[in-house]
DNA sequence: CGAGGTTTTGACTCCACTCAATAGACGTGG
DNA sequence: CCACGTCTATTGAGTGGAGTCAAAACCTCG
């Protein structure tokens, strides 16, 4: 389930992290960000692939992801896996184990992976002596349910070169907005397999797919690089809109 | 977008419903209770079809369904429509419109449908000075979450008929929960199009699919009401683990 | 009874899946 | 430095689930 301790600390906080986050889709005051940096953080790295929290669990702790991927994914009977989100710096993939408590589904770290734990306790002291920061909290849980639902939209009513599309698209604003990508290219640390669970696809058809985009000359992904020559175009494909990320 | 005013209230009042569906998924205090039953409703009936909420509006109010059937859904450049969720009495379907302003969807009622509205100032009010029931509400939109997330497993992962059943299954439990579904069957206000649009499907499959869970002897839907007459067979085809409605 | 919506059926197409084999990348250890 | 095993990516061939188009049957209600 874990890994080493921390080697080198990342340069930035876990706190910062978290601040930087929620700046990007909320108003957050000088006493929020103080009450932020007021909270203790364990920081660990995991391993490539490693579970972070099992399906079925009972945590006692929220995640921050510091550096990194993770995503959520649940396996189906036949050996099938579908992954819900993918969540990349300052976000924390698990805060609803703050009210529902046991876990329906695993968080699984990508690739080498940095997260900053905070109590549950320590947690809900602060959301209830800051309701300003509870609310934004709340907001952000609320966004991660716009992006599920965008997924929805994905699954149900886009084929398969628009769904990826999309999605390079979403995790593309999204790492920019925490400073983790510029100039149209960011480090995709996904196989093609988990692409491929994560569209809802075969990962025959998912690199059929990305060869697709390829050869349209939109993007091009590799050693786990991807670059995007042609945003317009890749936008129009996967007839992308980032209002649904409520970025302020 | 709107209809006539209420002609007979129904028997159960708005603050009845919020709290009998809170009470399913949560802990909630007579003081909770109280407070929510000092809010002030406004009921409102919509005919068939009418949309509640437009895609873009920026809503001063919330609302609580207390008979019938909403639903949001988007719709596509080339025509085509999702259907995110459906919401039934006791759920407030739009009340992420209090932290996310602009309605990046749509809220449509089906059927004859009569919703409660309480302005947003009233319910920012209340949970300020109320932080369990806040927390509550907070919960309540977490697990509107995790159906999300099951949708998005359906659309990802499971064929046709299993998603079909799955819809069926879920619709079933969460109506029984407050109290408008018993003995295996219900009202399912939908045209074939609709669960069509829902399961992220064309209405002809659809179509053949749900003539497959009948020939399977599973269920019969006739003049808008649901019959199940195998719920394990359905569970089973479906997958279906009621854990992530997280009634209590 | 007729009009308009909804459901059903048939025929054909195509997107995406499966199975299977090959090629490439990467890390390890001899 | 190369041999080897293990992932990962790519390609091909054949299949099947779901889509499209279009027509017919069926309700429902004014």
């Amino acid at each position: 389930m874990s890994d080493d301790p921390d080697p080198g600390l990342p340069s930035v906080a876990p706190a910062a992290w978290l601040i930087r986050k929620l700046k990007s889709t909320a108003q957050i005051s000088a006493r929020d960000c103080a009450d932020i940096e007021n909270l203790s953080f364990t920081v660990r790295t995991f391993g490539g692939r490693t579970s972070i929290v099992h399906e079925g669990d009972v945590p006692k702790q929220c995640c921050l992801v510091m550096d990194g991927w993770a995503y959520r994914c649940r396996s189906l009977a036949n050996g099938q896996r579908q992954i819900f989100a993918f969540y990349v710096p300052g976000d924390i993939p698990d805060i609803e184990s703050l009210h529902l408590h046991v876990m329906d589904q695993g968080l699984v770290a990508i690739a080498q992976t940095t997260v900053a734990f905070v109590a549950h306790s320590d947690m809900r002291a602060l959301i209830e002596r800051n309701t300003s920061l509870a609310m934004a909290l709340w907001r952000d849980t609320l966004i991660d349910a716009t992006r599920c639902r965008e997924r929805v939209i994905s699954l149900g009513r886009r084929q398969a070169v628009g769904r990826m599309a999309h999605l390079f698209c979403e995790m593309y604003i999204r790492l920019r907005t925490v400073g983790v990508a510029d100039d149209f290219r960011y480090v995709l640390p996904l196989t093609q397999a988990e692409l491929a669970d994560a569209l809802g696809l075969s990962s025959v058809h998912a690199n059929r797919s990305l060869q697709e985009l390829r050869k349209l000359g939109f993007v091009t992904l590799h050693r786990r690089e991807l670059i995007i020559h042609d945003w317009d175009g890749l936008e129009t494909v996967a007839e992308f809109d980032p209002a649904y990320l409520h970025i302020v």
